[in-house]
DNA sequence: TTTCTCACA
DNA sequence: TGTGAGGA
């Protein structure tokens, strides 16, 4: 009774395809512990904590033609060292992942707040927001891909961020978006103003815009500074073809006390 | 069952 | 860096 295995007993044990095992001695990182009569691998104990070792090696991002040199020659120290890289790399990932399931999570909390307050008006408290200038344009002109690409520094992800457009008094739009630190420019905190349309079409939007206004004086709401377009291009994964918009302005405290009490 | 080779993602 | 197919 012999004490080697074949090559399926080997990959059975160790949760692999005969396909690699057979990749590894192509790769010249397993050798079998010698060819049976009819020219079957046969694999001992050693061959068994071989592999384990090369499986560990892979999982920790090493590349099969560098195990074997890897596992020829490395020293303790640069054992250590490989280590520490896998651990840095494992670390940048989970934060990437952790990136994307917050991204995750304000997509579905921002499409929940926009089913239930769509082209309604609500008053809406926001703390300081600190915003970077990403492209000037002029308020006449559309954005175009064109523009994207002559005008603007890249940011990544940007579809991902919510867009500002801000118009100043010169006729120019700016778009911004948002960031930790302070940047350009930024919103002071207060109370805003707020309305979420779904447009169709880009002259929707000035419709919107009057309605907005005009909704605000009807309500004696005193508007402070610019208005503000956010756009959230990441909603229209769930309505293609149709912008998600968001209009604000920072609205000018009122008290009890104040009313009739201006000179 | 295993081997080898070729094609493919 | 593997996987799948197919003949021997």
């Amino acid at each position: 009774m012999k004490s080697e295995i074949t090559i399926s007993e080997l990959a059975r044990l160790m949760n692999v395809s005969v396909h690699q095992i057979r990749y590894f001695e192509e790769k010249g990182v397993l050798l079998p512990a010698y060819l049976d009569n009819n020219q079957y691998r046969m694999y001992s104990m050693d061959q068994v904590y071989q592999l384990s070792h090369i499986l560990l090696l892979r999982k920790l991002g090493v590349p099969v033609q560098s195990i074997k040199e890897c596992m020829t020659s490395y020293s303790t120290d640069q054992y250590g060292q490989l280590l520490n890289h896998s651990l840095k790399e494992i670390n940048a990932e989970i934060l990437r992942l952790q990136e994307l399931q917050h991204f995750i999570n304000r997509v579905l909390h921002e499409q929940k707040n926009f089913i239930s307050h769509s082209n309604d008006y609500q008053i809406k408290w926001r703390e300081t927001t600190y915003l970077a200038r990403w492209i000037e344009m002029d308020s006449q002109i559309t954005l175009n891909a064109k523009l994207l690409t002559e005008q603007a520094k890249s940011v990544p992800n940007l579809f991902e961020s919510d867009l500002h457009f801000i118009e100043d008094n010169s006729r120019t739009i700016t778009l911004y978006t948002e960031t930790e630190a302070p940047g350009d420019f930024s919103l002071p905190s207060g109370n805003y103003l707020s309305t979420q349309r779904l447009i169709h079409e880009e002259d929707e939007l000035e419709q919107v815009i009057e309605q907005f206004y005009s909704y605000a004086a009807a309500q004696s709401h005193v508007i402070q500074g610019p208005l503000i377009l956010i756009e959230r291009s990441y909603l229209s994964l769930f309505s293609q073809k149709q912008l998600h918009y968001e209009l604000q302005a920072l609205i000018e405290p009122t008290t009890h006390s104040e009313r009739g009490n201006r000179s």
